[in-house]
DNA sequence: TATATCAATGTAGTTTTTACACTTAATAAA
DNA sequence: TTTATTAAGTGTAAAAACTACATTGATATA
């Protein structure tokens, strides 16, 4: 075993049939590695965020994000997926890696950096089993309560990610159930946003992306008249997403 | 010392006076936490990022992005700081984190997770020491070298965001010398931006944005005529950014 | 059958973006 | 000193995108 101090880092070796083979890289910390999810969903009240009520100290009693530690074999968007499934029984939906948070005591308890992520889901489809199974709680955006640890500046990173990302991925439609009224997609935006959008205008924008399938089926929940249903093309997205997706509403 | 199983995590705890102290997340594995720099500079060739040449095994010879390890007592910004600083001798410059990458066998010796930052240097300003006192070396951006790792995909993913902080930051100011003509601002946003921009659109776009102070000197290499040169007003921009800066190219 | 409610739809005015070419200033060469 | 050369500097018209806005349509209920 040798130690030899590269520019870089100490690093040690071993010499096995003239061939160098580096072990570890000795000098280095180790650390503790969090994710953290932030859970988006949306229902007729507005933008919601799954949280849950911690149960052990320190912070006990407090509302937190979503949260795990990686494992050693582990990829940070596996842990991310097996936690939000741990959580929520839920899989298979849009995930995206958020910021890595490292403050030195962000965690009391001892040092660890946590990966935040997002999600979005879509609350009818999963909220039975999720309230029935586990702890978790919906919050709306609007009015989060205070989180532990850093768990708000997260919050407000997502909800500022989530804003760009649609003007770049049609994000909305993972909120949403399988079928959908123009009046849901057009409320949703605007939840996100947190501004108020004109009915004609967005809809001619979200048209003229062409990746909307207009249903012969009605809602006929919402009104006399009743209001179409659409559903989301995904093929045409697929195709549409080579050439960039830009929607600025 | 008592072990508690919590929805979450083992957690190891005591009990004093009363009150209960987490020792720490006892199930939890360490990891290495790594911090890759992908360095851009600009200069009359174009865009270039910063690379330095591995001294030891495995990979040894190959190329790679600038790195180091986190410490135990460090936040990620601060490792990037001071692994720039240490390779670089620059400091204070524009930087910012870009994605954690964590696949299983991304380092060959052991698992690292690394977090990628992205950093704006201006070559000119600091090109001489750079050279002389390390054994980093500039690269064209359009022809990078194999890099080591998943170097060449963070460089990938540094590049799209670098684009993208074009319409949401004078990016390009970090990159330039402190005067610099028109010509050259343009010909920064081309590199960056890999396409052909209209000089007159470009030049009442960016005037329109109030950030620059045209000064009265001239810069007499480029042409008979001589261009004006021009600064950045940090104080008319930092007031501007509380509005939202948008520049679309 | 009258009324109330929400769905659906198009256009004109304004702003933003794009495409495009000539004149000017300074210097070097004749 | 005249002429030639080179990149700098400048404006406008056409096209595209965006905004603001109001009436009619379908149906359930009174």
């Amino acid at each position: 075993m040798i130690y030899y101090e590269t520019f870089t880092e100490v690093v040690i070796f071993t010499v096995k049939k003239n061939k160098i083979m580096l072990n570890s890289y000795s000098s280095a910390d180790k650390v503790l590695l969090a994710v953290d999810c932030i859970i988006f969903g949306f229902d007729k009240e507005g933008l919601k965020i799954l949280l849950i009520k911690r149960d052990f100290e320190p912070e006990k009693g407090k509302w937190s994000l979503i949260g795990g530690f990686l494992k050693k074999d582990e990829k940070l968007d596996s842990a991310a997926i097996r936690i939000l499934d741990r959580y929520t029984g839920i899989h298979d939906i849009y995930m995206e890696q958020l910021h890595a948070y490292s403050d030195i005591d962000r965690d009391p308890v001892e040092r660890t950096i946590s990966v935040a992520y997002f999600a979005l889901i879509n609350i009818e489809n999963h909220n039975a089993e999720l309230i029935q199974n586990y702890e978790a709680q919906w919050f709306s955006v609007a009015n989060a309560p205070k989180l532990i640890f850093d768990h708000n500046s997260m919050l407000r990173h997502a909800i500022r990610r989530l804003r760009y990302r649609t003007s770049t991925k049609p994000v909305g439609f993972e909120l949403l159930p399988e079928k959908f009224t123009m009046r849901q997609l057009l409320e949703l935006y605007e939840a996100i946003l947190s501004k108020e959008l004109d009915k004609r205008n967005f809809i001619s924008k979200i048209n003229s992306l062409d990746i909307l399938i207009k249903l012969d089926e009605k809602d006929m929940m919402s009104s006399r008249k009743g209001s179409y249903l659409y559903a989301f093309d995904k093929e045409k997205y697929d195709a549409k997403l080579l050439n960039d997706f830009v929607l600025n509403l």
